[in-house]
DNA sequence: CTGTTAGCGCTTTCAA
DNA sequence: TTGAAAGCGCTAACAG
């Protein structure tokens, strides 16, 4: 237990005045109801002394910690890196902070940290589900005993009293492979991610029917669910696929920013000319697209904004009357294709 | 104010169970000294009631809240989010949660931040300071009131009371540099960030050191501090040097991986052969020099262990005797120079 | 405008 | 082995 000094409290300045410690709180809240005077009495002890209050007693005391729970997938993935920054921010404007916690693609991990946040701890909860939650009951549960959540990204089923917010990744990926048809590709190839996940389905099921749509022909072939959760396998399935194909694509749809830069190294590795050759696409334009030689045409996705939403969702419910029973917000984000010179 | 349904509380258990506040709480946490039976009630019937403990009431009580605070320059640099994921990961696995802030690379924020959790949230803080950092009083400050400090990375000044761990970022570069050199390069450009961040003070001297045990002539044009602080500028502030610069490199040594890939960028746009006639180092290697095509030689830093360490620091203090007075250990990681195609 | 007092939910002596 | 009761530091209802 590490050593502590004695804090200055309440008490101490009461004391020190000769007034109540009620007063003191009070005008330390600036309480109108406090004399001037006092108040500024207070102020200059409360400085001189070095006071300064106790978070935890106040939310003990107050039923709030100010605190706000994020748990997402992974940290090492840029997008859930920027949605934080955009809870942060929207948060931090409206005095929150966020706590957050990775559940590492497990779902039993995020569980432990739901059932850790229903400690107390949190005023409220942000919650990205794993491509492994199937089952919606965990955060059902949160919600039943009064706690607020508020959902983004990956979520499989709608959860009564939790607000939601996604981008339209069916109707995204639509847009581009119908641009990638539009400028005339024929063979074209899909890279996707972890089936279990439901964005990854509805990137799919975008391309399936712009393919449909169009009368391109889908070659099974060419497609690709990656099942790595990690970046070293990604690199290694990527290769493989693309060695192990017999049609040549020329262009490629890809459903994270990563997969599309592995796929353009991949391709300039095997001697591929980007975009003369083959056109690839990334999804996510999480700055690295930019970078890359070729740049790299990507579906961009408001993730910061996407954040940004999902704090301000989850304090609007801070402050709503009880309509937890039937409350649920669906907001669905716009992105567009940031074209570049890989296609 | 959210609706919060009435929790159930040790008073509940013991209620029911016509026992004391006490003796339920001991039970729950396995205190020996109560019967086993009870122990056993008490666990079936808080199971049943469905009791979740308090952590806030926990934490007044006991005077631990079991959360770190992390406070970090940025959110958006790999570096930063690798080493919460090493301090997340041992945190959690000694039952602490983090909190994580961002300074924004404001000394201003920086102190805020600090001064938040000075209010008890947190039993203990790393913190990495930004550039702006000057003086750390601040710091000080809060180790005064035993408060336990581990620092990382950049670190301008010794705090006495605070761990820090870092790396030879200074030997890093220079056997980087060095490296260059024995393969014969000649015109060696360096490529640094903010000149008031020690950790590029310290890249920049042994890029010096080097080029001048080695006798190689060091160009004035061929080097640039980077000032920006932001991602865009980063881009345009290389571009810019290397179209202004009349003396053509066989080598460029840049003190991040971001750097590192625009001057990749920059110089394959140019026209550049790379690695034939100049060869690129970047700094971090944190994953995307792996995926560039040419894939970029980097000095790796150890982030995730970096983290770890932070951690493992920290927790150490916590369990340490109070010799706050004198207390202070140098951790530096090694870092190792990555062989990939830009050299 | 200010003081008194009763909590917030849990831990921890001190007694029994 | 258990219970009673005093805090932890702050808030807020109530009284004056």
């Amino acid at each position: 237990m590490p050593f502590k000094k004695r804090r200055v409290k309440l008490e101490d300045i009461a004391r020190k005045l000769n007034i109540s410690i009620a007063t003191v709180s009070r005008a330390l809240d600036e309480n109108p109801r406090v004399k001037v005077s006092t108040r500024i009495k207070v102020f200059e002890t409360a400085q001189a002394m070095g006071y300064m209050p106790n978070q935890i007693a106040k939310s003990l005391s107050s039923g709030k910690t100010n605190i706000i729970g994020v748990i997402i997938p992974r940290y090492d993935e840029p997008f859930f890196i920027e949605v934080c920054r955009g809870i942060d921010r929207y948060a931090r404007n409206h005095n929150y902070k966020i706590l957050i916690s990775s559940s590492r693609n497990s779902f039993e991990f995020e569980r432990e940290n739901l059932i850790s946040f229903e400690r107390g701890i949190v005023d409220g909860i942000i919650l990205s589900p794993t491509h492994e939650t199937e089952t919606f009951t965990h955060i059902k549960s949160i919600i039943n005993k009064g706690i607020p959540v508020v959902l983004f990204d990956n979520i499989k089923e709608e959860v009564a009293g939790a607000d939601h917010v996604l981008i339209d990744d069916d109707k995204a990926s639509f847009s581009a492979v119908e641009f990638l048809i539009k400028k005339g590709k024929k063979q074209i190839a899909f890279i996707g991610g972890i089936k279990e996940k439901r964005v990854f389905q509805d990137r799919f099921k975008g391309y399936l029917d712009a393919m449909k749509k169009y009368n391109v022909t889908i070659h099974e072939e060419l497609i690709l669910h990656c099942n790595s959760l990690d970046r070293e396998y990604e690199d290694s399935e990527i290769q493989d696929f693309f060695k192990g194909i017999t049609i040549k694509p020329d262009a490629v749809f890809t459903c994270t920013d990563n997969y599309g830069l592995l796929t353009m190294k991949t391709l300039l590795k095997m001697g591929y000319k980007i975009p003369e050759e083959v056109a690839v696409i990334g999804f996510g334009d999480l700055g690295l697209g930019e970078v890359f030689v070729p740049s790299m045409t990507c579906v961009a996705q408001p993730s910061f904004e996407m954040g940004q939403k999902t704090a301000e969702l989850l304090i609007d419910q801070f402050n709503e009357p009880n309509d937890i029973d039937h409350h649920k917000k669906v907001i669905k984000l716009k992105t567009k294709l940031v074209l570049r010179d890989s296609t």
